[in-house]
DNA sequence: ATCTTAGTTTACGTTTACGTAAACTAGAAC
DNA sequence: GTTCTAGTTTACGTAAACGTAAACTAAGAT
Protein backbone atom coordinates (compact mmCIF):
# COMPACT_ATOMS: atom_id res chain seq x y z
CA UNK A 1 0.00 0.00 0.00
CA UNK A 2 1.72 3.53 -1.10
CA UNK A 3 1.90 6.30 1.03
CA UNK A 4 -1.22 8.18 2.39
CA UNK A 5 -1.74 11.64 4.32
CA UNK A 6 -4.26 12.71 6.30
CA UNK A 7 -5.81 16.36 6.23
CA UNK A 8 -3.45 18.38 8.34
CA UNK A 9 -0.56 16.42 6.93
CA UNK A 10 -1.36 17.90 3.30
CA UNK A 11 -2.80 21.66 5.28
CA UNK A 12 0.54 21.54 6.71
CA UNK A 13 2.87 20.88 4.10
CA UNK A 14 1.20 23.14 2.05
CA UNK A 15 0.71 25.77 4.57
CA UNK A 16 -2.87 26.03 3.92
CA UNK A 17 -6.02 24.94 6.32
CA UNK A 18 -8.15 21.87 6.25
CA UNK A 19 -11.08 24.21 5.18
CA UNK A 20 -9.84 24.92 2.30
CA UNK A 21 -9.04 21.33 1.09
CA UNK A 22 -12.55 20.32 1.73
CA UNK A 23 -13.56 23.46 0.20
CA UNK A 24 -11.59 21.66 -2.83
CA UNK A 25 -13.73 18.66 -2.42
CA UNK A 26 -16.88 20.20 -2.42
CA UNK A 27 -15.83 22.10 -5.70
CA UNK A 28 -15.53 18.72 -7.03
CA UNK A 29 -11.42 19.11 -7.35
CA UNK A 30 -10.29 16.38 -4.87
CA UNK A 31 -12.39 13.51 -3.75
CA UNK A 32 -10.21 11.29 -1.33
CA UNK A 33 -10.88 8.06 0.17
CA UNK A 34 -12.60 7.09 2.99
CA UNK A 35 -12.05 5.31 5.83
CA UNK A 36 -14.79 5.59 8.42
CA UNK A 37 -15.72 8.63 7.99
CA UNK A 38 -11.84 10.37 7.94
CA UNK A 39 -10.60 11.33 4.41
CA UNK A 40 -7.45 9.54 3.48
CA UNK A 41 -5.29 11.12 0.70
CA UNK A 42 -3.40 9.11 -1.64
CA UNK A 43 -0.29 10.50 -3.70
CA UNK A 44 -2.58 11.00 -6.59
CA UNK A 45 -4.60 13.52 -4.30
CA UNK A 46 -1.50 15.27 -3.35
CA UNK A 47 -0.13 16.15 -6.92
CA UNK A 48 -3.44 17.27 -7.33
CA UNK A 49 -3.65 19.72 -4.87
CA UNK A 50 -0.38 20.58 -5.32
CA UNK A 51 -1.45 21.48 -9.48
CA UNK A 52 -4.47 23.31 -7.84
CA UNK A 53 -2.20 25.98 -5.91
CA UNK A 54 0.29 26.21 -8.50
CA UNK A 55 -2.57 27.52 -10.72
CA UNK A 56 -3.68 29.49 -8.12
CA UNK A 57 -0.60 31.24 -8.05
CA UNK A 58 -0.57 31.70 -11.76
CA UNK A 59 -3.93 33.65 -11.50
CA UNK A 60 -6.20 30.61 -12.14
CA UNK A 61 -9.95 30.32 -10.77
CA UNK A 62 -10.35 27.12 -9.35
CA UNK A 63 -12.64 26.49 -12.06
CA UNK A 64 -10.28 26.76 -14.47
CA UNK A 65 -7.98 25.07 -12.17
CA UNK A 66 -10.18 22.49 -13.03
CA UNK A 67 -10.74 22.46 -16.52
CA UNK A 68 -6.74 22.24 -16.83
CA UNK A 69 -6.61 19.45 -14.54
CA UNK A 70 -9.07 17.43 -16.40
CA UNK A 71 -6.38 17.50 -19.07
CA UNK A 72 -4.06 15.42 -17.18
CA UNK A 73 -6.94 12.85 -17.44
CA UNK A 74 -6.88 10.27 -20.26
CA UNK A 75 -10.64 10.76 -20.32
CA UNK A 76 -12.10 11.90 -23.65
CA UNK A 77 -13.13 8.66 -25.65
CA UNK A 78 -14.80 10.28 -28.98
CA UNK A 79 -12.49 11.98 -31.67
CA UNK A 80 -14.51 15.37 -30.88
CA UNK A 81 -14.03 15.10 -27.25
CA UNK A 82 -10.08 14.70 -28.31
CA UNK A 83 -10.64 17.72 -30.12
CA UNK A 84 -12.29 20.15 -28.00
CA UNK A 85 -9.21 18.98 -25.30
CA UNK A 86 -6.94 19.46 -27.81
CA UNK A 87 -8.65 22.89 -27.99
CA UNK A 88 -8.59 23.72 -24.46
CA UNK A 89 -4.75 22.66 -24.06
CA UNK A 90 -3.74 25.51 -26.75
CA UNK A 91 -5.82 28.22 -25.25
CA UNK A 92 -4.28 27.56 -21.76
CA UNK A 93 -0.57 27.50 -23.31
CA UNK A 94 -1.25 30.71 -25.03
CA UNK A 95 -2.46 32.15 -22.15
CA UNK A 96 0.29 31.02 -20.39
CA UNK A 97 2.99 32.39 -22.82
CA UNK A 98 0.83 35.75 -21.94
CA UNK A 99 1.59 35.68 -18.22
CA UNK A 100 5.28 35.02 -19.04
CA UNK A 101 5.47 38.23 -21.27
CA UNK A 102 3.78 39.74 -18.17
CA UNK A 103 6.34 38.37 -16.01
CA UNK A 104 9.01 39.44 -17.97
CA UNK A 105 7.85 43.10 -18.10
CA UNK A 106 7.03 43.42 -14.73
CA UNK A 107 10.92 41.68 -13.67
CA UNK A 108 12.04 44.63 -16.15
CA UNK A 109 9.90 47.13 -14.37
CA UNK A 110 11.76 45.92 -10.79
CA UNK A 111 14.65 45.61 -11.60
CA UNK A 112 14.87 49.57 -12.96
CA UNK A 113 13.30 50.50 -9.63
CA UNK A 114 15.69 48.74 -7.87
CA UNK A 115 18.31 50.79 -9.39
CA UNK A 116 17.10 53.98 -8.90
CA UNK A 117 16.52 53.31 -4.91
CA UNK A 118 19.78 51.48 -4.67
CA UNK A 119 21.57 54.32 -6.40
CA UNK A 120 19.58 56.52 -4.18
CA UNK A 121 20.46 54.80 -0.79
CA UNK A 122 24.31 55.09 -2.36
CA UNK A 123 24.21 58.78 -2.94
CA UNK A 124 23.89 59.59 0.59
CA UNK A 125 19.88 59.94 1.42
CA UNK A 126 16.87 59.85 -0.28
CA UNK A 127 14.86 62.69 -2.53
CA UNK A 128 15.98 61.82 -5.92
CA UNK A 129 14.56 63.75 -9.02
CA UNK A 130 11.34 62.55 -10.82
CA UNK A 131 13.56 60.00 -12.81
CA UNK A 132 11.80 59.10 -16.46
CA UNK A 133 10.07 56.14 -16.03
CA UNK A 134 10.15 53.17 -18.67
CA UNK A 135 6.53 52.03 -18.98
CA UNK A 136 6.35 50.17 -22.65
CA UNK B 1 -1.32 68.91 -23.27
CA UNK B 2 -0.37 65.81 -23.79
CA UNK B 3 -3.03 62.97 -24.47
CA UNK B 4 -5.73 62.34 -22.25
CA UNK B 5 -9.01 59.57 -22.43
CA UNK B 6 -12.18 59.28 -20.95
CA UNK B 7 -13.38 56.57 -19.07
CA UNK B 8 -14.85 54.88 -21.91
CA UNK B 9 -11.75 54.91 -23.74
CA UNK B 10 -9.63 53.08 -21.70
CA UNK B 11 -12.80 50.66 -20.71
CA UNK B 12 -12.68 49.75 -24.63
CA UNK B 13 -8.91 49.49 -25.17
CA UNK B 14 -8.64 47.55 -21.86
CA UNK B 15 -11.81 45.12 -22.29
CA UNK B 16 -13.28 46.39 -18.93
CA UNK B 17 -16.13 48.15 -17.63
CA UNK B 18 -16.59 51.81 -16.42
CA UNK B 19 -17.51 50.21 -12.82
CA UNK B 20 -13.83 48.58 -12.43
CA UNK B 21 -12.20 51.74 -13.45
CA UNK B 22 -14.02 53.57 -11.00
CA UNK B 23 -13.79 51.05 -8.65
CA UNK B 24 -9.71 51.08 -8.88
CA UNK B 25 -10.04 54.82 -8.06
CA UNK B 26 -12.52 53.96 -4.91
CA UNK B 27 -9.49 52.05 -4.04
CA UNK B 28 -7.16 54.89 -4.76
CA UNK B 29 -5.20 52.76 -7.57
CA UNK B 30 -6.09 55.82 -9.83
CA UNK B 31 -6.72 59.36 -9.39
CA UNK B 32 -7.43 60.93 -12.97
CA UNK B 33 -7.98 64.59 -13.00
CA UNK B 34 -11.63 66.19 -13.31
CA UNK B 35 -13.16 68.55 -15.82
CA UNK B 36 -16.08 69.32 -14.16
CA UNK B 37 -17.19 66.43 -12.62
CA UNK B 38 -16.20 64.27 -14.97
CA UNK B 39 -12.41 62.47 -15.33
CA UNK B 40 -10.01 62.81 -17.43
CA UNK B 41 -7.75 60.14 -17.67
CA UNK B 42 -3.90 61.02 -18.46
CA UNK B 43 -1.39 58.65 -20.31
CA UNK B 44 0.08 58.04 -16.89
CA UNK B 45 -3.36 57.03 -15.46
CA UNK B 46 -3.83 55.07 -19.14
CA UNK B 47 0.10 53.04 -17.68
CA UNK B 48 -1.35 52.07 -13.85
CA UNK B 49 -3.94 50.71 -15.32
CA UNK B 50 -2.07 48.56 -17.61
CA UNK B 51 0.31 47.83 -14.57
CA UNK B 52 -2.75 47.08 -12.26
CA UNK B 53 -4.20 44.77 -15.26
CA UNK B 54 -0.97 43.16 -15.77
CA UNK B 55 -0.33 42.07 -12.04
CA UNK B 56 -3.98 41.20 -11.62
CA UNK B 57 -3.27 38.65 -14.36
CA UNK B 58 -0.57 37.78 -12.72
CA UNK B 59 -2.40 36.32 -9.64
CA UNK B 60 -1.65 39.78 -7.65
CA UNK B 61 -4.91 41.27 -5.78
CA UNK B 62 -5.17 45.15 -6.06
CA UNK B 63 -3.70 45.26 -2.58
CA UNK B 64 -0.55 43.98 -3.66
CA UNK B 65 -0.60 45.30 -7.22
CA UNK B 66 -1.15 48.79 -5.30
CA UNK B 67 2.29 48.21 -2.99
CA UNK B 68 3.98 47.44 -6.58
CA UNK B 69 2.79 50.63 -8.08
CA UNK B 70 4.70 52.23 -4.93
CA UNK B 71 7.45 50.76 -5.88
CA UNK B 72 7.96 52.79 -9.33
CA UNK B 73 7.21 56.13 -7.61
CA UNK B 74 10.23 57.98 -6.58
CA UNK B 75 8.48 58.03 -3.14
CA UNK B 76 9.93 57.53 -0.21
CA UNK B 77 12.78 60.00 1.19
CA UNK B 78 15.01 58.75 4.08
CA UNK B 79 17.34 55.77 4.38
CA UNK B 80 14.48 53.61 6.22
CA UNK B 81 12.23 54.53 3.81
CA UNK B 82 14.19 53.24 0.75
CA UNK B 83 15.83 50.14 2.51
CA UNK B 84 12.24 48.98 3.43
CA UNK B 85 11.41 49.59 -0.30
CA UNK B 86 14.38 47.61 -1.42
CA UNK B 87 13.45 44.93 0.90
CA UNK B 88 9.85 44.86 -0.89
CA UNK B 89 11.01 44.96 -3.98
CA UNK B 90 13.19 41.85 -3.67
CA UNK B 91 10.18 39.95 -1.82
CA UNK B 92 8.27 41.30 -4.80
CA UNK B 93 10.99 39.98 -7.30
CA UNK B 94 11.44 36.56 -6.06
CA UNK B 95 7.74 36.16 -6.17
CA UNK B 96 7.98 36.66 -9.92
CA UNK B 97 10.55 34.17 -9.72
CA UNK B 98 8.58 31.68 -8.16
CA UNK B 99 5.34 31.83 -10.52
CA UNK B 100 8.13 31.44 -13.35
CA UNK B 101 8.98 28.59 -12.43
CA UNK B 102 5.33 27.63 -11.62
CA UNK B 103 5.03 28.53 -15.10
CA UNK B 104 7.29 26.01 -16.62
CA UNK B 105 6.04 23.56 -14.86
CA UNK B 106 2.61 23.94 -16.32
CA UNK B 107 3.55 24.56 -19.13
CA UNK B 108 5.93 21.13 -19.19
CA UNK B 109 2.97 19.41 -18.17
CA UNK B 110 0.26 20.93 -20.84
CA UNK B 111 2.94 20.05 -23.37
CA UNK B 112 2.73 16.12 -22.05
CA UNK B 113 -0.80 16.48 -22.06
CA UNK B 114 -0.88 17.74 -25.44
CA UNK B 115 0.94 14.72 -27.30
CA UNK B 116 -0.86 12.22 -25.53
CA UNK B 117 -4.14 13.77 -27.35
CA UNK B 118 -2.38 14.68 -30.57
CA UNK B 119 -1.04 10.72 -30.73
CA UNK B 120 -4.67 9.19 -29.53
CA UNK B 121 -6.20 11.29 -32.07
CA UNK B 122 -3.55 10.27 -34.93
CA UNK B 123 -3.91 6.82 -33.62
CA UNK B 124 -7.46 6.62 -34.88
CA UNK B 125 -9.75 7.14 -32.31
CA UNK B 126 -9.48 7.86 -28.26
CA UNK B 127 -9.18 5.58 -25.22
CA UNK B 128 -5.62 5.39 -24.61
CA UNK B 129 -4.20 3.23 -21.46
CA UNK B 130 -3.25 5.25 -17.77
CA UNK B 131 -0.25 7.01 -19.38
CA UNK B 132 2.37 7.24 -16.66
CA UNK B 133 2.33 10.84 -15.58
CA UNK B 134 4.85 12.88 -14.73
CA UNK B 135 4.24 15.55 -12.17
CA UNK B 136 7.40 16.83 -10.16
C1' DA C 1 -13.91 6.00 32.41
C1' DT C 2 -12.69 10.50 30.93
C1' DC C 3 -9.79 13.60 28.67
C1' DT C 4 -7.15 15.05 24.64
C1' DT C 5 -6.48 15.32 20.01
C1' DA C 6 -7.62 15.02 15.21
C1' DG C 7 -11.29 14.81 12.30
C1' DT C 8 -16.25 15.59 10.75
C1' DT C 9 -20.72 18.10 9.22
C1' DT C 10 -23.60 22.16 8.98
C1' DA C 11 -24.16 26.65 8.41
C1' DC C 12 -23.72 31.40 8.71
C1' DG C 13 -20.13 35.26 8.09
C1' DT C 14 -16.57 37.84 5.46
C1' DT C 15 -13.50 39.84 1.95
C1' DT C 16 -12.45 40.95 -2.72
C1' DA C 17 -13.77 42.57 -7.00
C1' DC C 18 -16.74 43.86 -9.27
C1' DG C 19 -22.37 43.76 -11.48
C1' DT C 20 -26.49 46.20 -11.76
C1' DA C 21 -30.15 49.32 -11.20
C1' DA C 22 -31.87 54.12 -10.05
C1' DA C 23 -31.79 58.68 -10.27
C1' DC C 24 -29.20 62.77 -11.61
C1' DT C 25 -26.11 66.08 -14.72
C1' DA C 26 -24.41 68.22 -18.69
C1' DG C 27 -22.92 68.93 -23.25
C1' DA C 28 -24.18 67.87 -28.44
C1' DA C 29 -27.44 67.24 -31.94
C1' DC C 30 -31.61 68.12 -33.95
C1' DG D 1 -36.18 73.34 -26.13
C1' DT D 2 -36.07 68.67 -25.87
C1' DT D 3 -33.77 64.50 -26.83
C1' DC D 4 -29.66 61.64 -27.08
C1' DT D 5 -25.43 60.30 -25.28
C1' DA D 6 -21.76 59.89 -22.04
C1' DG D 7 -20.80 60.54 -17.64
C1' DT D 8 -21.77 60.76 -12.47
C1' DT D 9 -23.13 59.26 -7.52
C1' DT D 10 -25.35 56.11 -4.37
C1' DA D 11 -26.37 51.85 -3.00
C1' DC D 12 -27.75 47.27 -2.85
C1' DG D 13 -26.52 42.56 -4.95
C1' DT D 14 -23.40 38.72 -6.08
C1' DA D 15 -19.84 35.05 -7.06
C1' DA D 16 -15.60 33.08 -5.48
C1' DA D 17 -12.85 31.48 -1.92
C1' DC D 18 -12.47 30.73 1.97
C1' DG D 19 -13.01 32.01 7.81
C1' DT D 20 -15.19 30.81 11.89
C1' DA D 21 -18.12 28.92 15.29
C1' DA D 22 -21.03 24.99 17.04
C1' DA D 23 -21.94 20.57 17.89
C1' DC D 24 -20.63 15.81 17.09
C1' DT D 25 -17.47 11.42 16.51
C1' DA D 26 -13.78 8.35 17.18
C1' DA D 27 -9.28 6.78 18.40
C1' DG D 28 -5.58 6.87 21.83
C1' DA D 29 -3.42 8.31 26.23
C1' DT D 30 -3.77 8.39 31.18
Amino acid sequence: MSETYTISELAREFAITTRTIRYYEDETLLSPRRKGQQRIYAEKDRVLLKLILRGKRLGFSLNESKAILSLYEPGGSNRHQLQTMLDLLREKQASLRLRFEDIEMMQSDLLEAEERISSALADGLGNRAPDSNNQN
